[in-house]
DNA sequence: CTTTATTATCGTAATATTGCAATATTACGA
DNA sequence: TCGTAATATTGCAATATTACGATAATAAAG
């Protein structure tokens, strides 16, 4: 086994665990936090400010722009990563609405 | 390897991580959803209105548990699951002021 | 006491994730 | 062109997760 039958569940239900999965994971937040905080724009910083190999925080990076958090583009040699705040916020409002939806019926 | 690196980051961002993969998983969202849609509280129900195995089933609860947002107790052979709203409304203020704190600096 | 219903736990197989070294790839500067 | 810097990709090795059958534990019913 070790397969997440998503075809079970409703989209709506396997979109929230989707994102979810992208905060699932310390370096990803962490990534995220930098991203946010920094004045300009990060790229290699990253691998020295957080303390991983540059392949995986290559490969973190991926898995935050395929959820669609990233805009990234060269300038030059560099490529500026920053944060697609439109989507972050779409992700913020549906992981929102669960939480609001969800309340103690019993018990 | 496999192993995340916990020890990298900060407390706050690895909580976040944490809460995050409770609902990082369809079954688990799919869980907490039906359960605080019943008026009554459930048990074995989550089995037969989920569709996966009963092991599988308790084996998501106790990671949910883990992460302090159920209360259960037995009311004869059944067990009575329900939410402790006052965790998952603590969990939902960190993981927002985390959303709040993050926003578009660049390009 | 035996059976049945309900939930938890154990063991195991299959798959996914994490992390890194090595190796591309791409762009700039000398 | 050549070397260098920055990022992406590939190919593992180690560990984690997911799922389920089998089994244990517990309590009610008969």
């Amino acid at each position: 086994m070790g397969v997440t039958k998503r075809f079970i569940f409703t989209d709506q239900i396997n979109d929230i665990a989707t994102f979810a999965k992208v905060f699932a994971h310390p370096a990803r937040v962490a990534i995220l936090k930098y991203i946010s905080e920094q004045e300009g724009c990060i790229c290699n910083d990253l691998v020295s400010e957080i303390g991983l190999s540059q392949a995986t925080i290559s490969q973190h990076l991926t898995v935050i722009g395929d959820a669609g958090l990233l805009q990234g583009r060269f300038e030059g040699k560099k490529k500026c990563y920053c944060l697609n705040i439109t989507r972050f916020e779409e992700i913020q409002m549906i992981l929102n609405s669960f939480f609001k939806k969800t309340t103690n019926n019993c018990c």
